[in-house]
DNA sequence: TTGACCAATGATAATTGTTATCAATTAAAG
DNA sequence: CTTTAATTGATAACAATTATCATTGGTCAA
């Protein structure tokens, strides 16, 4: 990762390194708390702010839930669907066939230019399934 | 408009009435906003409590977006794509044929029980596209 | 290598959209 | 009408994020 014109600091190498590791995707928190080992003084806001330039790098996609903090996904940093689990939150990246037939119906239909998107699906994981729920006491 | 142990207040009704004939997609500010000819003393509380409600009871869908406030869909209540301008914030409603395949697709390659989903493309509209933007001058 | 400059950091205040609190009001049932 | 619990209005609290600002520290030229 080089910059283009921005100072290269320990900080955004860590939260830079972080991003192109993690295969869940991890929130600011997440994020934030995977730095206490190696950078117990790091502040919250810098975390935010590496996280906010990695984006404007289009080095990384930014997940926004309007009730629950944005998630990130440095692996495939362009629009994709995603599978999320309304139980344990964990995040999954579906193949969907379908995908690029969806899109040009939308630009067909819509008369939009297309810039990016978000498709999320919600539901209940393999996992989560497998487990008892509220409802079945 | 019934109501299953729900008061009928005025308050509610004027917001579900506002929800049932907005074509465009309303946010909590517009409804309150629309709100001040027939009721001035309205609290912005009330709206908020009164659209919450409604979406309980399976009236309205609610679109959230993390950097903006939520906006409602009282005439489409189910879940359903959207075309969203990123320069005025219209929201259209496009009809897509592949959707169907689609969420076939996603319960196939996840494994995922599905309750519900979230189709979000963003755009420039016709309209301003016609307008002449920053980066022509 | 050193020094200076300006961007980056840390700490925290401010902001925004939304929910919670609570005393006063009012819809609904008798 | 009266009663009573739900609802309202006003505002405080809240969570996630962004702004502020004095201090620190990369970077580059000498």
């Amino acid at each position: 990762m080089r910059e283009n014109g921005h100072k290269l600091t320990p900080q955004r190498l860590a939260v830079a390194r972080i991003l192109a590791r993690s295969e869940g995707h991890p929130g600011v928190e997440a994020i934030y708390e995977q730095l206490q080992d190696d950078f117990p003084t790091m502040s919250l806001a810098t975390v935010y702010r590496s996280v906010m330039l990695i984006k404007s790098l289009g080095e990384v996609l930014e997940l926004g839930f309007p009730d629950s903090g944005n998630r990130y996904d440095g692996n495939k940093p362009y629009p994709h669907p995603h599978v999320i689990c309304v139980r344990c939150r964990k995040i999954f990246d579906p193949e969907l066939p379908s995908l690029q037939d969806l899109t040009r119906e939308v630009t067909a239909a819509s008369g939009f230019k297309i810039l990016t998107h978000r498709m999320d699906f919600f539901g209940i994981c393999r996992a989560c399934q497998g487990k008892e729920r509220d409802t079945d006491r």
